[in-house]
RNA sequence: GGGCGCAUAGCUCAGUGGUAGAGCGUUGCAUUCACAUUGCAAAGGUCGAAGGUUCGAUACCUUCUGCGCCCACCA
């Protein structure tokens, strides 16, 4: 390597590309990278070592990604309202963090790497748990920092320094101690349930992991013959297979068909067995023939029955999805397809099927992450007990103490948490939290552990392994191989992450935090859970039972007091955006093409209230892009003009007030979390008022100041970095104090404005409209600057240089002075002429006819107008109706303006 | 089956009991100008349908239609 190159390689820091007299446009990919690393130099994503005296906190746990996830739109969107609030509140001075990490994602990420695994023909049993787990943390460390880069890209200002993962040595102490907790307070239990079983994760999954799907399937009739040979009973089913579990059939209390059966037995065909026929109102008695085959080990319905009828269970399908010992040596290890094939051809030969099997289409579950077809199943799980916990979350809903964006959210966290069934959190998982609980093998124990407490039938509840049995001194314990449902774990993310169960500084001072911002989808798994978590845990940081769930008590529970919910991203076509579907966009893709403030901005501004669905258009990342480049060359203009202090002009005035009233505005929108309002405001306020107006108008000599351009574009600066902090902290090494970057400045304040300039700007802008449109009209070329006369109901002879400016006029002039002058069509001014000099070079006859059609719709206006005012009558408030008169009137006048104008142009015609 | 949301310009969406708005797209004109990733101008809408309330409804109420989402045990 040459010195040269060496050298080069060093100058940088460098002033500003706009100072190095930077190629246009604007190239985010210049900058954004080494921005985003000088702000982790200057660690401006980490808050104060210490908490500032009298600052409030303002905190944000991000919804942790999976950590074999990728970045994709929703999560953009996601990041991009977080980071804007997080910077928004760090500038106000806020004491602000933001906490970065990962899902462990137990089922899903153990299915990236046995898919791996799969195609190195080796299955997670050929591994052994050890090695498997070895392995998933192999890939952990390979794909786990993915999303983090990505997330870097957009921007996001999280203090990295605190970044959390939910497997991490301190979180698994935290989830230990959590279920221990709930063990301690008899909230959980292991018990006999039916579960959903996927048999190919080989694992129960819960209600919320079950994806359902319609398919076409057929349906049988089976006949059942009674014991007392007095007849039959026809049952229907969809899966045959399971008639060889059926331990009753059921009908419909008051079902008049099936009375006198009610109490009698069936003899239950292919099996020794005779069962009850019973009645529960779980039956649909206008269903097929009213009565139902019960099947209490797979069927959650059939299982709700039986705990009713105090059924026996029978389970005949395997975790393998296999047939049991229990169906018989005819049965036993064929997969249920097979034996229902051989079920139904049985039942064929003994003439116990009804007819044809008919086609149906019926729900089928299955698996979300594999989509295996569900087998429910009864197995030996372990479960929380939602009852005492749900409840407090339920208060605090109801108190409104959570504030939930859009609100009608709250009604169906509610409705989740009132119709809560107790939590199965066991699943037959290597990766995962295993669970702190032990067998314990001789039947004694000690309690040498603080945390271990006896329960029936020998088993303790440690994080660690017991040393000795309290009862019989025996040391020989098994821990149970089950791992937690991995939101177990999520749950306690909004304190975990700083540190629970210990009373760190980081839970005192960032916990409850302030926002979480979250897609609708997680609602019920994720934010219900957090809430009982929170409460149950954070109490005084002690996480003792809180007796008392007042008001006061519990309000320092929450984990936070917003929840936003924002919308799901879809394509244009409203589809959903996914990779497998190729419908996806990669953001880190339109990132690379357009900028990560381009993309921020793109997404931001297509969001608003209430939405659910925000079907994503590539070309508001172009508007984004525009935008940037548009501040980057309104920044190239103003720095190149001279400093003067002058005395603020007429439009100084205004753009200030201007500036004072959408400071304000977005403040509020940033408070009310409308981030679409805001970046709509800046955009609007930035190219259309202070680009379009202000600095046109600048080009005109006097008439504005340039220190008053620069301290509002800086101010711009200041507002626009929450959304687009790339380009304006770039641009603030040339606007902004010397001293520091953007990212730490302080938020404006703003006044109240006086509004007396904006009416005269406004007269301004219109008078300026019309005499654009009227050279568009007429058809003036461009390269023509005609002399204009112009009388105005308002004095505005200051501002003719800008009149003439801003509508390509060489020279505005008040009195007809000597030369001939025609009258054209106008609306704002009383009187806009020009001299038939200028006029007989131009097509007047074209334009006339375009003129005359708009009279024609002025005229219907009028009409219009006339008609209401008649029939309001006397009825309509007299304000409504005085306003309604003066329209009327100014109407009239305009028509009146624009004939004479016509007919002056018409004369004109006719005389050339 | 229960619940929720949406329907306004070609597209994505604001909005209001009394002139229908933006961005993108389209059309025309403009390139010695900070910016063509630009500027100026313009065209474009029975505000999903039907009833009701009202002097007046795109807006409020009811029903319907279409689309989307969530929850649920239909064998």
């Amino acid at each position: 390597m040459s010195m040269a190159t060496k050298n080069t390689e060093k100058i940088s820091p460098s002033p500003s590309l706009i100072k190095r007299g930077s190629a246009r446009p604007y190239d985010p990919s210049l900058t954004e990278e080494k921005i985003y690393k000088a702000w982790e130099r200057a660690k401006a994503f980490q808050p104060a070592v210490k908490k500032p005296r009298g600052k409030k906190s303002f905190s944000i746990v991000i919804p942790p990604p999976n950590v074999t996830g990728s970045l994709h739109m929703g999560h953009a969107l996601n990041a991009s309202m977080q980071d804007a609030l997080i910077r928004y509140h760090r500038m106000k001075g806020d004491d602000t963090v933001w906490i970065p990490g990962m899902d462990h994602a137990g089922i899903a990420t153990q299915n990236v790497v046995e898919k791996q695994l799969k195609k190195e023909g080796l299955t997670r049993h050929d591994l052994g748990r050890e090695k498997f787990i070895e392995r998933v943390w192999q890939w952990k460390g390979q794909s786990g920092t993915t999303i983090s880069k990505q997330l870097r890209r957009v921007g996001s200002s999280c203090d990295w320094s605190r970044e959390r993962f939910t497997m991490d040595k301190e979180y698994v102490r935290a989830v230990q101690e959590a279920f221990i907790h709930y063990a301690k307070k008899g909230l959980i239990y292991r018990g006999d349930r039916i579960v959903n079983w996927c048999p190919r994760c080989a694992s129960s999954i819960s209600d919320l992991e079950v994806k359902h799907e319609e398919r076409d399937g057929l349906i049988y009739n089976l006949i059942y013959p009674l014991v007392d040979g007095s007849g039959s009973v026809v049952v229907a089913t969809t899966r045959p297979e399971t008639m060889l579990g059926d331990t009753a059939v059921a009908v419909y209390p008051s079902d008049g068909r099936y009375q006198e059966l009610v109490g009698k037995k069936i003899k239950l065909p292919l099996t020794n067995r005779e069962i009850p026929i019973v009645a529960d109102h779980a039956v649909d008695k206008t269903f097929g023939t009213g009565a139902v085959k019960v099947t209490p080990a797979h069927d959650q319905t059939d299982w709700e029955i039986g705990e009713r009828q105090k059924l026996q269970v029978i389970n005949v399908i395997g975790e393998d999805g296999k047939m049991t010992q229990a169906v018989g040596l005819e049965y036993v290890g064929l997969p249920t397809s097979e034996a229902r094939e051989k079920v139904l051809q049985k039942l064929q030969e003994l003439q116990l099927l009804k007819g044809e099997p008919e086609k149906i289409r019926h729900n089928v579950s299955l698996c979300d992450r594999c989509s295996t077809v569900i087998q429910p199943l009864v197995s030996k799980q372990w479960f929380v007990k939602m009852g005492p916990l749900a409840k407090p979350a339920i208060i605090v809903a109801e108190k409104d103490l959570i504030n939930f964006e859009p609100q009608r959210w709250k009604k169906v966290y509610l409705d989740w948490l009132t119709g809560v069934k107790d939590w199965c959190v066991s699943r037959q998982l290597w990766w995962g939290h295993q669970l702190p609980v032990w067998y314990c093998q001789t039947g004694r124990m000690t309690n040498d552990d603080k945390r271990m407490i006896k329960t029936n039938g020998h088993v303790v509840f440690s994080s660690v392994k017991p040393k000795k049995c309290l009862d019989c001194g025996g040391t020989d314990f098994i821990q149970d191989p089950d791992v937690l449902d991995t939101w177990f774990s999520s749950a306690l993310w909004p304190f975990a992450v700083f540190g629970w169960p210990e009373m760190t500084d980081d839970l005192a001072r960032f916990y409850p935090t302030s926002v979480l911002a979250t897609a609708r989808d997680i609602m019920a798994l994720w934010v219900t859970r957090m809430v009982f978590s929170g409460l149950e845990f954070t109490d005084k940081n002690k996480y003792l039972p809180a007796k008392q769930y007042g008001k006061k008590n519990l309000s320092q529970q929450i984990p936070f007091k917003n929840v936003i919910i924002h919308p799901t991203v879809l394509n244009l076509k409203g589809q959903r955006m996914s990779k497998s579907l190729g419908t996806g966009i990669d953001p880190i893709d339109l990132i690379n093409q357009y900028g990560a403030d381009a993309v921020r901005f793109g997404l931001l501004i297509q969001t608003q209230q209430d939405q659910q669905a925000l079907r994503f258009d590539e070309n508001a990342v172009r508007v984004g892009r525009n935008f940037a480049n548009k501040l980057w060359n309104i920044g190239k203009y103003i720095g190149s003009a001279k400093k003067a202090k002058t005395a603020p002009t007429l439009f100084d005035n205004w753009i200030l007030q201007r500036l004072e009233t959408v400071s304000e505005e977005v403040t509020v929108a940033l408070d009310e979390f409308r981030f679409g309002d805001a970046t709509r405001m800046l955009h609007a306020f930035i190219w259309d008022e202070f680009a379009d107006w202000y600095i046109e108008v600048s080009k005109v000599p006097g008439l504005t100041s340039a220190n008053v351009a620069k301290d509002v574009f800086k101010k711009c600066l200041v507002l626009l970095h929450p959304f687009m902090p790339f380009v304006t902290e770039e641009l603030w090494k040339d606007f902004g104090d010397k001293k520091g970057m953007l990212i730490n400045t302080a938020w404006p304040k703003f006044a109240k404005s006086r509004k007396k300039e904006i009416k005269e700007i406004k007269y301004f802008q219109a008078i300026v409209g019309e005499l654009r449109s009227i050279r568009n009209l007429l058809g003036i070329p461009n390269g023509t600057k005609p002399v204009i006369l112009l009388q105005t109901e308002r004095n505005l002879k200051p501002l003719w240089p800008a009149i003439a400016q801003l509508s390509n006029f060489s020279e505005v002039v008040e009195k007809e002075n000597g030369a001939k002058w025609v009258s054209l069509p106008a609306t704002y001014c009383s009187k806009i002429a020009l001299t038939t000099e200028t006029l007989s070079t131009l097509p007047l006859k074209e334009r006339l006819i375009t003129m005359e059609s708009d009279t024609k719709k002025a005229q219907e206006e009028i009409i219009k107008l006339e008609q209401r005012l008649i029939q309001m009558g006397d009825k309509a408030p007299v304000n409504v109706v005085q306003q309604q008169r003066e329209l009327l009137v100014a109407k009239k006048l305009d028509l009146e303006k624009q004939q004479n104008g016509i007919t002056a142009l018409d004369t004109l015609i006719k005389r050339i």
